[in-house]
DNA sequence: TAGACCCAATCC
DNA sequence: GATTGGGTCTAC
């Protein structure tokens, strides 16, 4: 008889340990393989990391261990799902974030082969199912369904897996309102590029490659300007490794939004190279791990999960825009994929190079401290000009137009010079939908969502409120359900705003807009890119997602229209992303051989994030904020935990996280800063009471046994949760 | 995570 | 006296 120790696929602390079942079949059962068993009267995937060999029969067996041992249901693999270092990978990365190690698993592993019970359905030959409108009569539909019905309506036919509430769906197709249509999925089908020769390499470009191949550090960091043509350092790094005979792990921020970064490298490689990015088919994920795991192609292009990939031999993982917060990853196994491929990196003895225009604070420091070993990226290919800024201040009203309260003259102006010549402009506005508040001219009544409390935002495209922290939505009604009054005022802008701002004053433009309303449809970001590239509009608005490395060769003009937004955020970060997008936003214009201009409008006109973003200078955001970080002990200057407690209960919540506090008061004395329990922006979470602790400390090693212990004795309560997040980004 | 179990409140 | 609802416990 075989006893296995396996997993469970709840992912929660509690349950974080081995559990015994036995195996009376005639297979030879190894560890990393799935299980079916049951599990507390329920039927789940349990995943075995033990397997021995025993003589004693079942009662025997019990008796010695003293608890009651079932048998398992069904064996799901005959080979285990992971190498050897992606085992080990999974314990130092579990033990780190002090998460449980079955969340680690199910995000190194594709949806077919994650071991939780819904994994048994993935299908092994994919299709893409659509939704139509059969009939568009609204009666007896909730707001929910009404907005639904009108998005699928306005877009012709919907991608079932683009719409995420599927009892929604369920809803409409229960009541004839839409019907699904099947159609065989294509698995992901890879251009085929002709090879492109590389072109010459700058001084700046081979000097940055020479130093980094007669360098034996582990990891780097590339500071290198906007258009100083990182890519072509990666490409050229890459085909070295290749030739040496070891594989490239390339990651990059959020792969819908960078197909460039692909195109290169099909370019380049052809069919060496795989792609990882959340936008994949469960089956297609299936294929390319599958491809990956069996050395196939020796290239991995992919977003954070990619960092899981199972590529062996690594000789080279890069970052590109290591600075991005999307490398987080913000709910369980809460890991980094910067600290994971610095884990990976080790293991293979590779180097590790981190990349950005914008480094992220506690990076660019552990350059300084020769952590990291830094290298230069500072002209730009051809030696084009930085784009010429200019920073309005909005709070002096000679500067803004008379016609329009949203744009300054210096805009205004611009925008249209830039169109008279025939080029092309960006407008950045990091906030979707029409306006941000609706207000009764009357009484005064806001609109406000009726969970959160914060002011729902109108949509005009389908003439709805939205709250753009939960998922309500409501149909803006002809009165206020207060007074009555027919008066509704909108006040607030957003990217909808702008663009009808745009059409109005320059009625001959065309426009794009691009934010993640238009992009509900995923499929529509890179579509809208390309239209764009391809010159089918001349003014693209959008939210941040247009400021992040596209090349759009014929845009000469970036307009920020309101860049205070993101400073307005609470969080220790908001200085540093701020200055980032704005610094990221300047960067895409003047691509070419064009100069390239910038506007940033702006009520904190002598902020330094945005002075120092609009000079493009980052070494003096980097001091300056160092500075304010060393006074505020944040970041790079401490390390951040952060730990969440949600109940039911309010007052049992707010107790326990006391508790806890106090706990963490005793064991960190004067080797840590405990901040709480503070109450979250958003107080509630689907119903739950939330409280959060943070704690700054000097000292990893010891937070670390002290968080571990604050696990074991306060995480096992079933009157709350427990989170912990160790490097949170959100405080 | 979610079913079982326990106790108290509530209903007829 | 039975039924319902909430909070707590436990899993191999």
């Amino acid at each position: 008889m075989q006893i296995v120790e396996v997993l469970i696929e709840y992912a929660k602390s509690s349950l974080n340990r081995p559990f015994s079942y036995c195996y009376k079949g005639n297979k030879k059962l190894v560890k990393g393989i799935r299980v079916l068993l049951e599990f507390n009267h329920r039927d789940l995937i349990g995943y075995v990391i033990n397997v021995t060999e025993t003589n004693l029969n079942l009662e025997q067996y019990e008796e010695e261990k003293g608890f009651s041992i079932s048998e398992i249901k069904d064996v799901i693999d005959d080979v285990p799902l992971l190498n050897e270092e992606l085992l080990s990978l999974l314990d130092e990365v579990s033990s780190y974030y002090l998460v449980p190690k079955i969340s680690v698993l199910q995000s190194m592993l594709p949806p077919s082969l994650s071991p939780r019970k819904s994994s048994l359905k993935a299908p092994k030959i994919a299709y893409d199912q659509y939704l139509e409108v059969i009939d568009e009569s609204e009666e007896d539909l909730t707001n929910k369904q009404i907005e639904l019905l009108r998005f699928i309506k306005l877009e012709g036919r919907v991608l079932k897996r683009d719409i995420k509430q599927v009892s929604i769906i369920d809803k409409l197709l229960e009541k004839n309102r839409i019907q699904i249509v099947k159609e065989e999925k294509r698995r992901l089908k890879v251009p085929d590029y002709q090879y492109q020769t590389p072109p010459k390499l700058s001084e700046d470009q081979n000097k940055v490659i020479d130093e980094f191949n007669n360098s034996n550090d582990s990891v780097y960091l590339l500071e290198g300007v906007t258009g100083s043509g990182k890519t072509e350092v990666y490409l050229n790094l890459s085909e070295q490794v290749l030739k040496a005979g070891k594989s490239v792990l390339m990651l990059v921020p959020e792969i819908s939004l960078t197909p460039m970064m692909v195109e290169y490298f099909l370019h380049r490689f052809s069919n060496n190279v795989a792609i990882l990015h959340s936008e994949l088919t469960p089956a297609e994920k299936y294929d390319e791990y599958r491809k990956i795991a069996k050395g196939d192609c020796k290239i991995v292009v992919g977003v954070r999960s990619a960092i899981f990939a199972p590529l062996k031999n690594i000789g080279l993982i890069i970052l590109d825009e290591e600075h991005t917060e999307s490398y987080k990853q913000d709910n369980l196994p809460f890991y980094h994929a910067r600290e994971v491929a610095i884990m990976r990196g080790k293991y293979n003895h590779a180097k590790v190079l981190l990349a950005s225009a914008t480094p992220s604070l506690e990076s660019r420091a552990r350059g300084q401290k020769g952590v990291y070993h830094m290298l230069y990226l500072t002209k730009r290919i051809n030696n084009q000009k930085l784009p010429t800024t200019k920073i309005v201040n909005m709070l002096d009203y000679h500067n803004i137009d008379r016609d329009s309260y949203i744009f300054s003259h210096a805009l205004r102006d611009e925008l249209h010079k830039t169109l008279a010549k025939g080029e092309q402009a960006i407008l950045l506005i990091n906030r979707r939908g029409f306006s941000t508040h609706v207000t009764c001219r009357n009484c005064g009544h806001v609109f406000k969502c009726p969970t959160c409390g914060i002011a729902l935002t109108y949509h005009k495209k389908d003439n709805m409120l939205k709250c753009h922290h939960c998922d309500y939505v409501e149909p803006l009604p002809e009165t206020c359900p207060e007074c009555g009054s027919k008066y509704l005022m909108k006040t607030g802008f957003g990217t909808e705003k702008i663009q009808e701002e745009v059409e109005r004053l320059f009625p001959s433009a065309r426009t794009l807009r691009l934010d993640s309303d238009s992009a509900k449809n995923k499929s529509k970001i890179p579509e809208v890119i390309e239209a764009f590239r391809k010159k089918e509009a001349d003014v693209l608005i959008g939210t941040q997602m247009i400021a992040k490395g596209h090349d759009f060769p014929d845009v000469t003009l970036v307009g920020i229209v309101l860049a205070d937004i993101g400073l307005s955020m609470p969080s220790y970060r908001s200085n540093e992303r701020a200055f980032q997008l704005i610094t990221q936003a300047i960067g895409r214009s003047g691509r070419k051989e064009k100069p390239g201009m910038a506007i940033i409008q702006t009520y904190l006109p002598s902020h330094y994030a945005i002075t120092f973003a609009a000079r493009q200078d980052y070494e003096l955001f980097y001091r300056k904020e160092m500075e304010m970080r060393k006074l505020q002990f944040y970041p790079p200057y401490a390390y951040l935990a952060s730990v969440t407690i949600r109940g039911k209960s309010e007052e049992t919540v707010i107790e326990n996280t006391i508790r806890i506090v106090d706990f963490l008061n005793d064991e960190f004395l004067d080797d840590g800063q405990i901040l709480g329990p503070s109450t979250p922006y958003i107080p509630f979470d689907m119903g739950l009471h939330v409280r959060a602790i943070l704690i700054k400390f000097k000292d990893p090693k010891k937070a670390h046994d002290i968080l571990l212990k604050m696990q074991e004795l306060f995480a096992y309560n079933s009157a709350y949760e427990l989170l912990i997040n160790i490097d949170p980004y959100n405080f």
